[in-house]
DNA sequence: TTGTATGCGTTATCAT
DNA sequence: ATGATAACGCATACAA
């Protein structure tokens, strides 16, 4: 009688002696009134049968999946993952399902994924993407469909935007470390070329530097090149004098696991001859020479806030793009210190 | 003329000049012969509309969704996600999407999980589940879809099982420590209750004892409970003797944190007052003190396996269920060699 | 080989 | 207030 065992909006109307259409409207326009003998027979009847609205019918018909499409830039980050993570759970807790679509930091898949994901209909979409290319020039890729930008803006996508306030952030890392002595600072990024986050960050060290006596450098560092990133600590080093000291700020989880290589290789000490900040709190921060000290950001957060942005855009809710600008929190370890 | 600005299959037809089955029998059926006319004027058609069909339309009518199911126990945790991302690859390859549930370690929540997905018409399920609780005691809670279960079995369930092959990985980690001098040997797991990995794991290290002239203990460690964690591994370290050293065996990354924080809190050095070996090889291994020795798993071809193993299914492999056991690879540093 | 008609499970537009 | 009925977009018996 029944596809697949599971019972049909048809059988809850056989069993309560009502229409489809009856059934439906006391699924869906609870606020229209219905006489109450035929709606506690309703009720009754899908609670016999355990009656669930098949999701994609739902879709098909009205239009809305309650699906929501998480793009992601390379799974393998913990950011992203962080961020999913919160994303996930404020959808779960609104009712939506997440089908999710990895890039694996292949760019050219992004139209492949906003396709792909729009075809099953999802309402929005939440973006944590690589940022280079114009692929998503703008709302016509996205199928008219909502979307969020979570921590790498796209020029021209008018969206809301959810992401660590760079400038305060960056102003409480160097602001510690001047505090602590320290002159000669060293900005170390992942190559910033297209990624808004990483321009906004370094931009921001720029602007740090201004008020006060320090000298900063930014060093971009590459993926394999390991051996620029040595010269690059060593000449900071050999820069820091008696009540000048020198200090790295790295500019993610990345750069910082990269940067505690090189001191291991180069025989240097965290806190003692360089003194360290770094963007994103990883859970081993606290481990590595004295505890790295560190900018946590509110990931969780961060993905909360942008699956509760789109659920509002998915409301109705109008007006123009909002930036969502989530604080940092400093967490001073063993290597702002010492020294 | 088309909803949302999608073309249909109705379009496709009008502009071809033919009939909506022959269009989809040219989509589906391409082994069957169609006239070279027509399936050349459909070709053509399909290309100017840009025409893709529309997924859900065809679950509802055809039953499959090339939608894959992935349950996750905790998105946070980076052993999930190494799997997910490999899974995810392999589901995209074979042209399937993922959608993704996380149980944030609530393991009330697997049959919503379940019922969930199973909603939006998934074709198979990849569960990386608590496995505590009977939740999903057999194919009956599956809604008669196929699954395949990751490093975590369940009592009762008739499905594909993948995981890392927890005796050979014992069997090298005991053995490298044992040839490197170390007699007295402590694996601490986290609390192994009703997780079958963990409890396979602990049942290998005893296994691995008996061959030799090693003293093993096991030691359960508890969420927020160091100061056991630190007395177990004080006594440990009393337990050493020349010629007789001691280490500790870490039964995942989990447990790994939490044996480098007390091991920094006691102030003891790895390879010098214990050795380690640790499974999982978490990126920041070789920055702890002389670096970390580890069992790498393969979590990538973990996941690719396990969403190869489900496709197959999905595509018709009959057959009894299949354990697919993939090799750990010991990775050797400082913490098992030193002293 | 191709076209017609029906069903998949819902929602929404009409009547009543 | 409730019930027929037509979409939604596609696949598939069945007919031709």
């Amino acid at each position: 009688m029944q596809r697949s065992g599971r019972a049909t909006i048809a059988d809850v109307a056989e069993a309560a002696g009502v229409s489809k259409a009856t059934v439906s409207r006391f699924l869906n326009h609870r606020e229209r009134l219905l006489s109450p003998d035929i709606a506690s027979r309703v009720e009754a009847a899908v609670a016999q049968l355990d009656y669930t609205p098949n999701p994609m019918a739902r879709a098909l018909s009205h239009g809305r999946s309650r699906l929501i499409g998480l793009i992601v830039a390379d799974i393998a980050n913990p950011y992203s993952v962080a961020v999913l993570r919160g994303a996930e759970e404020a959808c779960q807790a609104a009712g939506y399902l997440v089908m999710l679509f990895n890039l694996g930091n292949d760019a050219g898949r992004e139209r492949e994924a906003i396709d792909a994901l729009a075809g099953y209909q999802v309402d929005g979409f939440i973006l944590n993407t690589l940022g280079r290319g114009t692929a998503l020039a703008d709302a016509e890729a996205l199928h008219g469909k909502p979307a969020v930008l979570v921590d790498r803006r796209h020029a021209g996508m008018h969206t809301d935007f959810v992401a660590l306030d760079n400038l305060a952030a960056m102003r409480a890392a160097c602001g510690h470390l001047v505090e602590g002595g320290h002159r000669e600072l060293l900005y170390i990024t992942e190559p910033t070329r297209g990624v808004s986050s990483r321009r906004e960050r370094t931009a921001a060290f720029g602007a740090c530097l201004k008020a006060v006596d320090v000298t900063g450098e930014v060093f971009e560092s590459a993926l394999g090149d390991s051996d620029a990133l040595d010269a690059a600590l060593l000449a900071l080093r050999r820069r820091a004098r008696r009540g000048r000291r020198a200090a790295v700020l790295a500019g993610n989880a990345v750069v910082t696991l990269r940067v505690a290589a090189a001191m291991q290789r180069l025989g240097l000490r965290f806190g003692e001859d360089l003194g360290f900040v770094g963007f994103d709190d990883p859970e081993w921060a606290p481990l590595i020479g004295p505890g790295l000290s560190t900018i946590a950001q509110p990931t969780d957060a961060i993905g909360r806030t942008a699956a509760t942005c789109l659920i509002e855009r998915l409301r109705g809710l109008e007006g123009p793009p909002r930036q969502l600008l989530l604080p940092g929190a400093l967490q001073v370890r063993g290597s702002s210190l010492g020294g």
